[in-house]
DNA sequence: AAGCTATATGTAGCGCGCCTACACATCGAG
DNA sequence: CTCGATGTGTAGGCGCGCTACATATAGCTT
């Protein structure tokens, strides 16, 4: 998969993944791998800011923790976030609805 | 849906508006209208810049002709063009089913 | 005739959002 | 002690679609 063709769906993708648990960013990159089946390979450049961007905006928390010497940012998500989340997931359908629509199974819409 | 969500799949919904048929720039641009149901209101500033990068890349080609005093330039697929809509759809398919299983329909994806 | 709308094509410039590349720090393995 | 894995972060760039504007004809209204 193209690297940028997320554009625009990138928050989705981490709400989603801080859904139900917290995560540090480092778990979220390795999260989004496995659950993607190993076509998601987001680089740090790309997940920090957006989480920072995403605390700024109130969807997510972080709580500094030490493990094992090393410091860790661990995220949650708020109840804003949550709702941003359901936003995001409902946009998503709609998104994939009106492209796959035009893009079609094989045929036009309506030429019969 | 927000204005910019087409990020790198405006070249998709162009090749799928000519598959198999003729159409010049503003007919497109209605022709999306209809097939989206209204979603998709692309600017004139959008539409056209991007036919002349795929006439360029040599997805698409395109003819002059002059209905009732004015001047249209018809655009229709080439081979490569096909060729290219077929992997925009294939591409589609996986980005759809990547983000979709990540975003998931309310589920964790492995949590047993 | 003047003015407005629909039809039709096009350019200039901006800004967002993600990527590339780099920098820094600790720990375990070789 | 060097290297890779773990872990977080910044700086700068660039592609792409959007906003706004420019141009032109046909046809309808006033």
């Amino acid at each position: 998969m193209k690297p940028d063709a997320l554009r625009g769906h990138l928050d989705a993708l981490l709400l989603a993944t801080l859904d139900g648990r917290e995560l540090h960013g480092y778990a979220i990159i390795e999260a989004l791998q496995q659950g993607s089946g190993g076509a998601l390979d987001l680089p740090t450049g790309t997940v920090y800011p957006a989480l920072r961007r995403l605390e700024r905006a109130g969807h997510v928390v972080s709580d500094w923790s030490t493990v094992g010497g090393r410091k860790r940012r661990t995220y949650k998500l708020t109840s804003a976030g949550l709702r941003a989340l359901n936003a995001e997931r409902s946009a998503w359908q709609e998104f994939t609805t009106v492209i796959g629509g035009v893009l079609g199974g094989d045929g036009k819409w309506a030429q019969t």
